[in-house]
RNA sequence: GGAGAGGUGGCAGAGUGGUCGAUCGCGUCAGACUCGAAAUCUGAAGUACCCUCCGGGGUACCGUGGGUUCGAAUCCCACCCUCUCCGCCA
């Protein structure tokens, strides 16, 4: 969420910066509940004031022995008033708090503005995309031909977006999780967490917007559990209500997990294989900084997802996401998107993205020890390093030879006991 | 699932209706001593919000939400969480 302070002091500098996302805000609307709430909260803490001034006097005369009732009989007239002012005033203000969590992160002045993904911009490219000697297949094709991805057993067992992988496929799905946990542990300086698979909706709401994005997530039946989108909703929240020392940042973990996401909204986009899954594992990279730090550890933290790419020698361009573009909690984003001969198509593979303060206000995720010497809220950021599933999908498309076998990176080999090729189970 | 104990400031831990926003300790910060450091001594410091003639004044917050009362960390109710023991279990 953004600085309420900001709101108040410099408005027009946050109706702008929403402006460039698109974002229309009610300036006038938002002014009116403010003075509205400045009122009704002058007003209660004025009655609350004479209230605890009466009440003390009380317990003065009476611990004197004195007679008190004069006082009781004045202070009995507030009581009405006060209470209904308080009421208000806790309505209002849990108005005035929800709608500011609905509200979008501002996008830092670098990024550049636009409406869609159409206007991303791409910052680099590397690898060039193999020149087949024949027709390249898409992943659904290569895997069938091995005999070793199963969407229909997937259908069987839970319906469409599901995927039953076997054999070499299985293992090379785990191999590669296995992968970027030890470049990311041992070169990147991460240390490996952990973590629930669910969390509460106060998490949820921490990481992003739960009132604006409840149907994307599975909830669990009759509990305040969701099964988490992404590793970043349960790391994150390491943090939400804690006050670090600035000698501890930054903090830098990486999870393995599997995310869930129900994909309301997504019919009839990416049907076909294992692009866009209800389940897949991802592997991800995440950092707590110090507000001065976050620019740059996040270039350091979308080259640390690069890396993975570039070992597995999948050639990918990188691109910063525009103004449109954004996601809710990010200031800025870039996309990794890997080639995928299949579909003759860069396809995104890795987010990394900057969150600022803002997650960091909405889990009041604070240091202390700074220039400032007060609390203030640290910065998050996080990327995937990388999905696994789609991973797996990019290794068999450019790894695709004419016989129908797939070349593994030379950088799995070790991790899949010396295995140089998937062949037909 | 059964029984019990407990949730208080960065940490630890007092406080059972009236100057308690909260004792003491540890840790932190500043100063003194020192060539410097340690030890010692002195002092400072919760968070958020509101108002301000910028001196300061005020409100809320003791797990969460209600209630009782002129007044609640303290009493009552509900819920959440943690710990211990027993049972069950991968």
């Amino acid at each position: 969420m953004l600085d309420i302070q900001m709101l108040r002091k410099d408005l027009p500098a946050v109706v702008a910066g929403l402006a460039r996302r698109g974002v229309a805000f009610d300036e006038a609307g938002f002014r009116a509940l403010e003075d509205e709430r400045k009122g009704l909260q002058s007003r209660t803490e004025e009655l609350q004031a004479k209230r605890n001034a009466l009440s003390k006097q009380v317990g003065i005369l009476k611990g004197k022995g004195e007679d008190a009732s004069a006082v009781l009989a004045e202070v009995g007239g507030i009581g009405d008033g006060l209470k209904a002012n308080e009421s208000a005033l806790a309505a209002l203000q849990e108005r005035l708090n929800a709608f500011l969590r609905t509200i979008p992160n501002l996008p830092r002045p670098e990024v550049a503005e636009g409406r869609s993904s159409e206007d991303n911009v791409e910052v680099r490219r590397r690898g060039a995309p193999r020149v087949f000697d024949f027709a390249p297949k898409d992943h659904v094709d290569v895997g069938a031909g091995l005999g070793l991805l199963d969407f229909d057993t997937a259908a069987k067992l839970s319906g469409a977006r599901f995927s039953v992988l076997r054999g070499a496929l299985a293992r090379l799905h785990r191999a590669l999780s296995q992968f970027m946990l030890d470049v990311h542990t041992r070169e990147h300086g991460y240390t490996e967490v952990y973590v629930p698979y669910m969390v509460t909706g106060e998490c949820a709401d921490g990481v992003s917007s739960l009132a604006k994005f409840r149907d994307d997530l599975f909830k669990v039946e009759g509990r305040d559990l969701y099964l988490i989108p992404t590793a970043e909703y349960p790391v994150t929240n390491f943090v939400r209500d804690t006050l670090l020392e600035a000698k501890d940042l930054p903090l830098r973990f990486v999870c393995h997990s599997p995310c869930f996401r129900s994909e309301a909204g997504s019919y009839g986009k990416d049907t076909r294989g294992m692009i866009r899954q209800h389940q897949f594992d991802k592997v991800e990279i995440l950092q707590v900084v110090h507000p001065e730090r976050s620019a740059e550890a996040h270039e350091e933290l979308t080259r640390h997802a690069e890396a993975i790419l570039d070992r597995l020698e999948l050639p990918y361009r990188t691109m910063m996401l525009c103004t449109g573009d954004l996601g809710f909690a990010s200031a800025k984003t870039y996309d990794l998107e890997v080639w995928l001969p299949g579909q003759q198509a860069y396809r995104e593979i890795s987010s990394c993205s900057n969150y600022e303060a803002f997650q960091a206000r909405r889990m009041q995720a604070r240091f202390k020890g700074g220039e400032k010497g007060r609390a203030e809220p640290v910065h998050t950021l996080n990327g995937s390093g990388l999905a696994v599933g789609r991973t797996l999908v990019a290794i068999l498309e450019n790894g695709q030879q004419a016989d129908g076998s797939v070349a593994v990176p030379a950088a799995l080999v070790p991790y899949l006991g010396g295995v140089e090729r998937i062949e037909r189970a």
